[in-house]
DNA sequence: GAGAATGTGGGGAAAAGTGGGGAGATCGCC
DNA sequence: GGCGATCTCCCCACTTTTCCCCACATTCTC
């Protein structure tokens, strides 16, 4: 599995695109053919996944029971935000007008490493997230994973 | 399997026809033979299933037990809004006058891709569905897929 | 310091979305 | 049964968007 970490600051062009950081492609897994799934996240910003890895979310999605309205609901709001973007020739993808909508994505974006996916940021939106959890990063530790 | 995902608004010329978005086109299985059927949703809304897919529910609803009122009725309910329509060259469907009608669709259609199906909503009947079910999104995952 | 790799910007061909005309089929009416 | 009106398809034409390619500046590496 890909493990993304690191920040970087980069620009989006008129035409929407982004780079996405060398570092990070080269951390690609071949199965996932240089194309990520976009979506919605469930902060202020836009969660990119490998596609290998967004496959898994896909087969897991796909096994709800179709007849109920709480999955079907589900199924919704999720699948309707997502959308596939493959790497271009210089290495960036392009944002839709949906998705960089609902983050505030303006000319800049804020990339972070999440592990599995990349997160994207408006940086002020970013700086405002921080604001509203500036709780102390030992406190969080020991809530989190303190046994 | 096709999956559809993703979202688009698109127009309804003056003959009822609406374009299906090019890259739900070519997630079409070649089973589908660019045809769908659409059919009533349970939300105000057009289901629109690959032929493939149709043809397992219709399946489904053939095993049903006829000796069942309750199966009888669904059976009814569920094929009498049945329409089976093709791709033109241009990749676009005819909506029904029914179907439109019942899903409130006007010269705008809001497309969404739902794993094995799309639907077809009115924009403002799907913001008025939003308003209707506005649940936290984590909630909601934790309620259907939460172990 | 030279060369390669990375990030940024833009032009142009190709595809996608939209609108409308016209031939053929279907239906109703005379 | 004949005729006209309506509807359905298929085709053509135009506009907009998308995608691919090329070019340049900056940074990194050796």
């Amino acid at each position: 599995m890909a493990r993304f970490k690191g920040q970087a600051e980069y620009s989006v062009d008129a035409k929407g695109r982004t780079a996405i950081p060398a570092k990070m492609r080269s951390a690609l897994s071949p199965d996932a053919q240089n194309t990520f799934t976009l979506t919605k996240g469930f902060e202020p910003c836009i969660y990119a996944y490998p596609q290998d890895q967004w496959k898994i979310k896909e087969e897991e999605y796909g096994s709800l029971n179709t007849n109920s309205r709480d999955a079907r609901h589900l199924v919704r709001m999720i699948l309707m935000w997502a959308e596939e973007v493959s790497l271009d020739g210089q290495g960036r993808i392009s944002l839709p007008k949906s998705l960089s909508e609902y983050a505030s994505i303006g000319d800049k974006v804020l990339i972070i490493g999440a592990m599995d996916r990349i997160e994207l940021w408006d940086p002020e939106q970013f700086a405002n997230y921080l604001q509203d959890h500036k709780e102390d990063q030992e406190t969080l530790v020991e809530r989190v994973m303190g046994s």
